[in-house]
RNA sequence: GGCCCCGUAGCUCAAUGGAUAGAGCAACAGCCUUCUAAGCUGCUGGUUGCAGGUUCGAUUCCUGCCGGGGCCGCCA
C-alpha cells in the first residue's frame, strides 16, 4: 500500500504534470506550520524558477486542480507560494482502516526484490567486545531490521577480525610462555589435539600481553609479524592453534550480542577468504592494477581528480603478510559470488572512511563490485563526559558486558525509585530491568545522529521521563494495559473510526507517516528518523490521552474508535522499538 | 603541513534549499477522589562559531577565517 504522503505527491504531482511542470514538484510533505494546515506542498516556487514565472500565477493553477479532489477538505495557498493541504476525515478514516488491517502496517515496498549485505559487528577473535562494539552492533543489527522489514532479502556478517597481526602476536606469546609447545614443533605435523590448549579467559589475559610486549619490544613486534605471515601460508600448527581461537571467541562473542539481541547470517572473517587471496593478487598484477613498490604489492587508487592525497591500497607487506584491505577486497568478491547483492553496507567507525575509499575504489578498479553499491555507513564514537571517548573511571576500556550489567543495575535503580514491578516475583523484575537497560542503551545510541558523537550519560538514558527507551516502553505497557482492561470489559474495538477531535486527527496522522519515517530512515540510513518519529508518535497520544478518557467513556461509537486508535498507536510503537531492536515488557 | 567531519537554546541533541530553526533535560506557573502523573497545558530561553558569496528564499550549497575531533603507505 503506498503512504498518504505518497499518494497526496501524485495527485499534486499530476496537478504540476497538467499544467506542463515536472510532475516531481508535487512533493506534499507534513506542514511545518500544524496551527494553518496538515500538509504543503511548496512546488510552485521552483516551477517558478523554471518557467521564469510568476509562482502566484503558477500556484493558482495548481490549487485549482487540488480544489477539484474530494480527498482534501482544504486547499489553501499561503506566502510566497506554498499550498496548505488539509485531508477530509472521511479520507483519514478509510485510510485508518486500511492500515489497521494491513500485517505490514504500510511498510514500504523500497527493497522488494534487491539484496543487501550489511557488514557490521566489528568484533575480534580473542578480544572481549568493548564499549566501541556498541554503536556498530546497535546501528547495524536497526539497519538489517529496518532494510528487511522494508522488503530487502537481508544478510548481516559479522566479519570478525581474525587474520591479521592480532592472530600473530597471540601465537608468538603463546610460544613464548610455552603454553602447548606441540604447535610450534616444526616436525610435528598433526593431528592436533581436539580441545583448545586457552580458554576465553585466557585469551581475554593473553592478548593485551601479547600487545603490549610488542609495544614496548621491536624484536618481538618482528616475531609477530612473522607468525602472521606464517600462519597466512599456512603452517599446520598455526592454523591449528587459530581454529582453537575461532571457535573459544565465538562462543563468547555470541553470548555477548545475544545479550544485546543482534543476530547475524554469516559467521564469516577475514580468514574465510584465504583461499581467493592468492588468486586475486595474480589477476591484479596480471592486469597492471596492482604493482610492486617498495618491497610491496600495492593498488594505486589516486585518481586525477582528487583533491586531497589518496594512499594507495597495501594488498602485501613487505614482509609477505597480508592486511585487512586485502582481505577486504577479497571478501567483495566473496560475497558478489555467493549473493550478488545490490548494496553492501559497512556499518563500521567513521575513522576508518579512508580505508573503505581505498578498498571501494580499488573493487570498482577491477570490475569486482558486479551489481552491488558499495557503501561505508560510518558512525561517531560514544564519549565520556569529558568529551573523549568512553573510559571506565581507571581509564581502560569497558567492556560491553560491564556496560549493561551498568544499564541494568541503573534500570532496577530506576524501577524502585518509580515503584514500579516492586511485587513481581523477582525474576521478572530482573527480566524487566534487563530490557529497560538495554533499551536505555540502545535508544540512547540510535537517537543521535549516526555520524556524529555523543556523550554517554547513564543516568539520563535511564530514566522513564523524556526522551529515552525506558519512557517509550513504559508508554507501551500502558497501552496495553488498557487493551488488557477493555477487554475484560468485553469492550470492542472498532473497526470503522469516526473522527470528531483534533487529538484524533493528530495521532491517526502520525500513524499514516510510519511508511515515510521508514523510508528516510532507509535512505540516509539512519535510525535516528525512527527515533524521533517514534517518540513524537508517544508525545501525540499523551495529548490525546490526557484529553480523551477512553475505558470511561459511555458513547460506543467514540469508545470504539479511541479503543481502535489506541491498539493501532500501540502496533505502529511496538512495530518501530522492534526495529530499533528494542523489546517490550508485558508489564511494568 | 594536506585532507575529511563537526560547531545550533544554560546542558544533551534534531531539522529532503522553504513560512515563526524544533525536541528532551534544567528553570518558572498551573493540572491527579478518574484508564500506572509515563505525562498534559502555559511560559522562559537563539545574531545557527565569524565574514563574505550564490538564491525570490541558506542551519543546509560555495569561498575564507577561528575553534574542536579525526585521518594521512606496510595496525585493525
Amino acid at each position: 500500500m503506498t503512504s498518504l504522503l505518497d499518494e497526496l505527491s501524485a495527485i499534486a504531482g499530476e496537478a504540476f504534470a497538467a499544467e506542463g511542470y515536472p510532475t516531481g514538484l508535487g512533493t506534499v510533505q507534513p506542514s511545518d506550520r500544524p496551527d494553518l494546515a496538515q500538509f504543503q506542498c511548496n512546488g510552485a516556487l521552483p516551477a517558478a524558477k523554471i518557467a521564469k514565472g510568476n509562482p502566484r500565477a503558477i500556484v493558482d493553477k495548481i490549487a485549482t486542480r487540488l480544489k477539484a479532489n474530494p480527498i482534501f477538505s482544504q486547499v489553501e495557498i499561503a506566502g510566497p507560494g506554498f499550498i496548505n493541504l488539509d485531508v477530509s476525515d472521511e479520507a483519514l478514516a478509510r485510510r485508518m482502516g486500511a492500515l489497521a488491517t494491513d500485517e505490514c502496517l504500510g511498510a514500504p515496498e523500497t527493497g522488494k526484490g534487491k539484496t543487501v549485505l550489511i557488514d557490521f559487528g566489528g568484533a575480534n577473535v580473542a578480544k572481549p567486545m568493548h564499549v566501541g562494539h556498541l554503536r556498530s552492533s546497535v546501528i547495524g543489527d536497526s539497519l538489517q531490521r529496518l532494510f528487511r522489514a522494508d522488503g530487502w532479502h537481508t544478510i548481516s556478517d559479522v566479519h570478525l577480525g581474525d587474520w591479521g597481526l592480532q592472530m600473530g602476536q597471540l601465537i608468538s606469546e603463546i610460544g613464548h610462555r610455552g603454553i602447548a609447545p606441540i604447535y610450534f614443533d616444526p616436525g610435528y605435523t598433526g593431528p592436533y589435539p581436539q580441545e583448545s590448549p586457552v580458554s576465553m579467559e585466557d585469551l581475554e589475559e593473553i592478548y593485551p600481553a601479547a600487545s603490549a610486549a610488542c609495544k614496548a619490544d621491536t624484536a618481538r613486534l618482528q616475531e609477530a609479524r612473522r607468525a602472521t605471515a606464517e600462519l597466512q601460508v599456512g603452517r599446520p600448527g598455526y592454523r591449528a592453534l587459530w581454529e582453537h581461537f575461532f571457535k573459544v571467541s565465538r562462543v563468547g562473542l555470541e553470548r555477548e550480542w545475544d545479550s544485546l539481541g543482534a543476530h547475524f547470517d554469516l559467521w564469516k572473517g577475514e580468514a574465510s577468504v584465504e583461499p581467493l587471496i592468492a588468486p586475486m593478487i595474480e589477476d591484479l598484477k596480471a592486469r597492471g592494477l596492482a604493482v610492486e613498490s617498495e618491497g610491496a604489492v600495492i593498488v594505486p587508487v589516486a585518481e586525477p581528480t582528487d583533491k586531497k592525497e589518496m594512499p594507495p591500497l597495501i594488498l602485501v607487506k613487505s614482509d609477505g603478510a597480508v592486511l585487512y584491505g586485502t582481505t577486504d577486497l577479497a571478501t567483495v568478491i566473496d560475497r558478489v559470488k555467493s549473493h550478488d547483492p545490490d548494496l553492501i553496507l559497512y556499518v563500521v567507525d567513521q575513522r576508518q572512511h579512508t580505508h573503505f575509499e581505498q578498498v571501494f575504489r580499488a573493487a570498482r578498479k577491477a570490475g569486482y563490485c558486479g551489481k552491488a553499491q558499495l557503501e561505508h555507513a560510518g558512525f561517531g564514537t560514544m564519549n565520556g563526559p569529558d568529551g573523549k571517548p568512553f573510559k571506565t573511571r581507571a581509564g581502560g576500556v569497558m567492556k560491553l558486558y560491564d556496560l549493561i550489567a551498568m544499564a541494568t543495575e541503573e534500570a532496577e535503580k530506576r524501577l524502585a525509585e518509580a515503584g514500579l514491578a516492586a511485587e513481581y516475583p523477582e525474576e521478572e523484575r530482573k527480566d524487566i530491568a534487563r530490557k529497560i537497560g538495554i533499551a536505555a542503551l540502545k535508544f540512547a545510541d540510535l537517537s543521535n545522529h549516526r555520524t556524529s558523537d555523543y556523550v554517554f550519560d547513564l543516568a539520563r538514558f535511564t530514566r522513564f521521563e523524556g526522551k529515552t527507551g525506558p519512557y517509550l516502553q513504559y508508554a507501551a505497557v500502558r497501552m496495553q494495559s488498557i487493551l488488557n482492561k477493555a477487554d475484560s470489559a468485553d469492550f470492542t474495538r472498532g473497526e470503522r473510526v469516526v473522527l470528531h477531535t483534533p487529538e484524533e486527527r493528530g495521532l491517526i496522522l502520525q500513524l499514516l507517516a510510519l511508511p515515510n519515517a521508514m523510508a528516510g530512515a532507509e535512505q540516509n540510513r539512519a535510525p535516528n528518523i525512527l527515533c524521533d518519529y517514534v517518540f513524537t508518535l508517544a508525545q501525540i497520544f499523551s495529548r490525546f490521552y490526557t484529553a480523551h478518557h477512553i475505558l470511561s467513556e459511555k458513547d460506543d461509537a467514540l469508545r470504539t474508535t479511541r479503543l481502535a486508535l489506541v491498539g493501532l498507536t500501540l502496533s505502529v510503537l511496538t512495530k518501530v522499538l522492534t526495529l530499533l531492536g528494542i523489546e517490550v515488557p508485558k508489564r511494568m
